[in-house]
DNA sequence: ATATTCAAGGAAAACGTTTAACTCCCTTCA
DNA sequence: TGAAGGGAGTTAAACGTTTTCCTTGAATAT
């Protein structure tokens, strides 16, 4: 179909050796074949197939990223930096939006195998991350985890502290003097784990949770408000509600409203992850922020210098998240 | 590095052509045959390279994705319901984020045919869409066009209606009975279209739009913010504002807030796309709703079809917009 | 004048598939 | 008994590159 590197060196009069040589500055060309070689390539708008290219070389420069879904914000904003770093690398990025259905998360995993990807970054919508303990039995591709983390195994992640993610939120809410607080908690481990640190923070204070008071359930903003409304139709509603992530969170500040309550006045909400999703909502959201970009790049960094074979020992780089208050949470 | 088909071939004491056949559910194989190379591709855990396939094939069932910014919600449902509709029929998506920038758009998309796929949805970040005009000199891959339009060459595309959503904010609000509207637009054609449609109904109510009241800039919140507390803060403000998509919309209701205004009774606020993030804001964001996962999908099937040769005329898909009503606008 | 070196470019193998054409060999039928 | 037919599998070319030797001819050194 499309001009090849035989229809160049054809009508350049030389070995498609040389056409190759000119294209990628490699070997000895005298300036005078060089010349006349790019005259026809750009004259036909020649570029090599990559393909084949790959098909000799050892990489392909393409990765694979396997996410839940690229219409929510958080993971948009993780695909993104995915892949701006990528490409500063000379990589691209295949993505796959999973829709949080287990069975396409691990025949991506397949199809990126096939495709000859020379990684994949994983960010699994599934408390076991089934596809990659699955799959890392038998690894035949560099594999990373962003946002997530499996303790038991070794594999290069980059991940928040979700157990001081939870801790800060507590802190914050008990020294607004809330002692009664709800939880609405996204059923995945991580999520747990800011559970936990929640609770470390109340037991510093000698204060317990109230197991009635911890809602699970599926991540958006329709069921977050479902869930509050629950929280706060109940005997002895919470003063201060912690959601695991912002979707959550602003379905509970949709809630309050509903419910005849103002937001601080009435009942603090504190979401999880600070997106700009916080920014918009009214009020704007308290959230413990999670560094998206810095996660994504830092993956893609991680991925390349391991298929690279820069390095020998993975790593498992865990950053801080970070308070951002704003006007959603306030004094008891 | 991995197994291939030699290997296979090899262990199974066939020839390459009967692994092939095999995997491919082709030719005639006994089932002894076939039963036992089914053993040995499972216990290696063989998958064909897709880069040698692609090499022998037509196809690479790889489509390129170029769109401004995966961390934008607009653009991110768009992505997602093409990557929805492509694995559907089989193919993969690479998608190329341009940050806006001009340089990046056309580059991606020599990397795109460098990489031999298929065919390329473009959604353009720029008022000339540069990138295509340019490549649609010598197009040598199907290109289509998503949420925007050329009007002057021949390609498929699916976009909507700019002119008769302008058209309908327009008629809303004067319903509404307000006469001093303020336009806060993206620089970009359709939403110049956008524009025109809104002009269309207030001429067609005698009314005519103070020129002063046109802000032009950039498509974020801050900046919607800044424009429209310039529009606020005029001698004779308007009582009603268009803001041509929804994140200029949500700054324009921070700004009336910081100005001290109530929205709607102080001043409606309309916006364009109705993405997740109009439903999130206080009060929420009465707009023109795009449907973002039909364009996806259909820009899919058109350029699907194109590139297997189905259909021989292009189409230019034109989709209406709708009318949302929410919380932003109110009587004068 | 001959040997040595070096710059410029070419030949061919390799990457991992698919597929058209072909070869066997076993049935079937007249 | 021999021809025809068809099932099962093989051979080899093709896809478009990169890269490792080679070859050639000219310049330089002795």
């Amino acid at each position: 179909m499309g001009i090849n590197i035989f229809d160049i060196a054809k009508e350049a009069e030389v070995s498609i050796a040389t056409v190759s040589k000119v294209v990628n500055n490699t070997g000895r060309i005298s300036d005078k074949t060089r010349k006349k070689v790019l005259e026809i390539i750009e004259k036909h708008n020649y570029t090599p197939n990559s393909l084949a290219t790959a098909l000799t070389g050892k990489f392909s420069y393409t990765l694979g990223l396997i996410i839940p879904n690229l219409a929510n914000p958080f993971f948009g904003e993780i695909a993104k930096s995915v892949e701006d770093r990528a490409r500063e690398l000379g990589f691209s990025v295949m993505i796959c939006s999973t829709d949080y259905d287990a069975d396409r998360e691990a025949s991506y995993f397949t199809l990126l195998q096939k495709k000859r990807v020379d990684g994949v970054i994983i960010l699994s919508g599934f408390e076991d991350q089934q596809t990659i303990t699955r799959n890392l039995v038998k690894p035949n591709m560099p594999v990373a985890l962003i946002a997530r983390d499996i303790p038991t195994i070794s594999i290069n992640s980059v991940s928040i502290d979700d157990f001081v993610g939870g801790y800060e939120a507590a802190k914050h809410l008990i020294g607004l003097g809330h002692r009664r607080m709800g939880l609405i908690v996204e059923n995945i481990r991580c999520a747990k784990e800011r559970v936990r640190g929640f609770n470390q923070a109340l037991e510093e204070h000698d204060l317990q949770l109230d197991e009635s008071l911890v809602l699970l359930g599926e991540a958006t903003v329709p069921n977050g408000k479902k869930l509050a409304l629950q929280l706060l139709s109940g005997d002895e509603p919470p003063t201060a509600i912690f959601a695991t992530n912002d979707l959550l969170a602003i379905g509970t500040i949709q809630a309050a409203n509903e419910h005849g309550l103002k937001v601080p006045q009435d009942v603090s909400v504190i979401g999880f992850d600070n997106t700009m999703l916080a920014t918009i909502t009214d009020p704007p959201l308290t959230t413990i922020a999670q560094p998206m970009e810095q996660m994504g790049r830092q993956i893609v960094d991680l991925l390349v210098q391991e298929l690279k074979g820069d390095v020998t020992h993975k790593q498992r780089i865990v950053l801080l998240p970070e308070l951002v208050v704003r006007k959603s949470t306030g004094l008891r």
